[in-house]
DNA sequence: CAGCCCATCTGGTCCAACCAGATCAGCCGA
DNA sequence: TCGGCTGATCTGGTTGGACCAGATGGGCTG
């Protein structure tokens, strides 16, 4: 059955199967007979999360959910399982993307190799034979966003974002099956495609926080508006 | 013996024996006799370093470094198992530090609660002992920094930032043995409260961008120069 | 010298125990 | 009736052994 990935789906379980009010979650014995599977398995899978701050495993006491520390890491996971992610802290990653990503347009602009240029040429002419096909985009708004981080030469901040996408991978089929959307964003990859070959910096980054507005703005929509910033 | 945290020991002792061409490790029985636990206690702990993205379990074939892809998390692990860090990544998140804490000290100055205050306050006053007392800074430096970006209310944020202080925490000690650095950082950490209190987001943001240039150029002053920015 | 084949090694998985501390229901005494 | 003690039970922590199937590599064969 379940030969792969444990993961998501122990972890979908234990948010749905915990205490609500301790955040206790069945035992590891009850875990390895509900997924037919070894304790050894279940414990292994337990260390992961444990080390993605999901869980807390307390000795010769239980497990015990902490999902309001979770990692970024965490919220891609959460999303993967299809778990109820708490919307604050989507709002959060949200904020953290932008920050990221307008910043990566601007070291991109400066940094970027002949090979992104490439990339990202290969990734918009796709996203034309997609809209001029009448089909939706999938994963190249995905790419093209990444494309950008991978060109600032910094790994370190790739992997960091790669994980926003993860988690709003599945969101984002509704984001693009709005044709008219899928359009306007293509324009303003086109756009911001050609700032960075200018390498014109400033431009770029205008651009990239114009478009990541857009975005923030459909997610806003979505779950409601910031959190607490005191009244001001 | 090794009664806790088996996972830092682990991760240097993969990295030491590793083969230098392949980049494979021990087997897991190997590695468990070495440690003298089972091989169930191994394979937890390679179960987060695989999802740390540090270590690749082939079945049937062997446990393969991938260190060139590290997440952050993967990085303050190896500064806490006293790993040879690659020079580059640490230059990588460096940078990555600078792009999230310059946006932190304008969002706080934002944002920042009175209970931020009263506890960037109570940091800054240890400062003051402690150097008063002619010792060095030890945590108060990473409690600052740590402290505006909680200020800005975005809890994804700043779990993302504490790792690189567990990567750094080993140097520290160096960087503030000269009293004369840690006098001038403490001073540029009172005025950059100030601007927060004052929620001067503009000042702010310098003050921190000013403060953090000392930082950045000190590591490169360690570890080379920037990677590959395309002359110019 | 090239190519095939089998012994060996490896990760993946499971099972059956044992340990010691946390937990808590139930008993005992006040 | 209620508070405090106690012992059975449950829990995570850890171990050892076992089996599987595929990857690997060295030696044999042609």
């Amino acid at each position: 059955m379940t030969e792969k990935n444990l993961l998501p789906e122990l972890a979908a379980h234990l948010y749905a199967s915990s205490s609500a009010d301790t955040g206790r979650t069945p035992s590891e014995r009850e875990l390895a007979e509900h997924f037919s599977v070894s304790r050894g398995q279940v414990r292994e899978t337990l260390a992961v999360l444990e080390a993605m701050r999901i869980v807390e495993r307390r000795a010769k006491s239980g497990i015990f959910l902490t999902t309001r520390t979770a990692s970024v890491e965490a919220l891609a996971l959460f999303a993967k399982a299809g778990l109820p992610l708490d919307p604050i802290q989507i709002y959060e990653a949200v904020e953290l993307r932008k920050i990221h990503e307008i910043k990566a347009a601007e070291l991109a602009s400066l940094r970027a190799t002949e090979e992104n240029f490439a990339r990202l040429r290969e990734i918009l002419q796709r996203s034309e034979q997609r809209l001029a096909a009448g089909e939706p985009l999938a994963g190249e708004d995905r790419d093209f966003h990444l494309e950008i981080v991978r060109a600032t030469q910094n790994t370190v901040f790739y992997r960091v974002c790669s994980v926003y996408y993860a988690m709003s991978e599945r969101r984002l089929p509704i984001y693009f099956s709005d044709p008219e959307r899928g359009a306007r964003s293509h324009g303003e990859h086109l756009q911001i495609y050609d700032a960075l070959q200018r390498r014109d910096a400033n431009l770029a980054q205008a651009l990239m926080s114009m478009h990541l507005q857009g975005v923030e703005s459909y997610w806003k929509g979505l779950i409601g508006d910031a959190p607490g910033s005191p009244g001001g």
